[in-house]
DNA sequence: AATGCGTCCTGTCTGC
DNA sequence: TGCAGACAGGACGCAT
């Protein structure tokens, strides 16, 4: 699924691809993933290409921004032509190799012939034209406003498990399930820890451990799990999926104790964690 | 205000 | 083997 580092990698990859290109049309294959008139960025030229938490978004020269949101199975994929939108690997779940395929739902074409195809096989992402970015409440964890102040304010005064708040969006932005779960196996804390349990060294190592496990995300492109639907723009996978701590872990030794790995559920979600070594 | 649950969607997995 | 039902999961809307 992606998050933060996979969201940036995205990011990277369309920056140094798509900037200073006119964008020649939109086709919207699934209505209901976009919002606003793309006729307003039709002929208009890419300045800029952002990023808030999970939020992809392209900046037009006429101030106008296409956000994205990729959800959990949302893809994008680039082209140099679209006439010959041929990828060195198969998509997965579109299974096949050639755009668009079964799960495109949006189609951005250039002026260059090159073009993005938007997948998305579960149709929760979404692709919203505003005058202003779409972004998260909470500040984005790269950002150098995330302090440790910031984070020990934003997880204070609550007795919800500390795996859940650090999920929150509207709280800090970019983290979501498989980082939540790496960082605080490195940091030794157990996620149903409540928060307001933590004492003051748990919370430094904690938010030390949340921009480690972040950055090192962000060091192999992404996660592109075997389950999951993450790829480059390109169709190359990340590799943090190989570098995994507790994710997915379950019924696995601990990289650390070689206790055996736990699963459980919060808030609704897979948990994974080291019954000894988390506390 | 804070919390928790149902919803969206579809491929895959499980159990009969 | 076939089929129905459960499941996964980010963020939002709604109820409490």
């Amino acid at each position: 699924m992606p998050e933060l580092p996979e969201v940036e990698s995205i990011r990277m990859y369309l920056s140094a691809n798509i900037v200073g290109k006119t964008l020649q049309g939109v086709e919207i294959l699934e209505k209901k993933m976009f919002f606003g008139d793309p006729k307003k960025i039709t002929g208009k030229k890419i300045i800029a290409i952002l990023r808030s938490g999970k939020v992809l978004t392209i900046q037009f020269e006429n101030k106008l921004y296409l956000s994205t949101h990729l959800k959990l199975s949302g893809q994008i994929l680039y082209s140099p032509d679209k006439n010959k939108p041929i990828f060195k690997n198969t998509i997965p779940r579109a299974n096949t190799n050639k755009m668009p395929g079964k799960t495109t739902r949006i189609i951005l074409n250039f002026d260059d012939d090159s073009v993005i195809y938007f997948n998305d096989l579960r149709k929760f992402g979404w692709m919203k034209l505003s005058d202003k970015p779409a972004h998260a409440k909470g500040t984005d964890v790269l950002s150098k406003d995330f302090t440790f102040k910031y984070f020990e304010k934003a997880i204070a005064k609550t007795a919800r498990p500390i795996k859940v708040v650090i999920m929150d969006q509207e709280r800090m932005a970019g983290i979501g399930n498989i980082y939540a779960n790496d960082a605080l196996w490195l940091a030794k804390i157990h996620p149903a820890r409540k928060c307001n349990t933590l004492t003051l060294q748990e919370k430094k190592i904690l938010y030390r451990s949340i921009l480690d496990t972040i950055k090192e995300g962000l060091k192999y492109k992404g996660s592109s799990a075997h389950d999951e639907l993450y790829l480059l723009p390109d169709s190359s996978k990340g590799s943090y999926q190989n570098h995994f701590k507790a994710y997915h872990q379950h019924g696995t030794p601990c990289k650390r104790c070689k206790t055996i790995m736990k699963r459980m559920e919060l808030g609704g979600r897979g948990t994974f964690f080291c019954p000894h070594c988390q506390k």
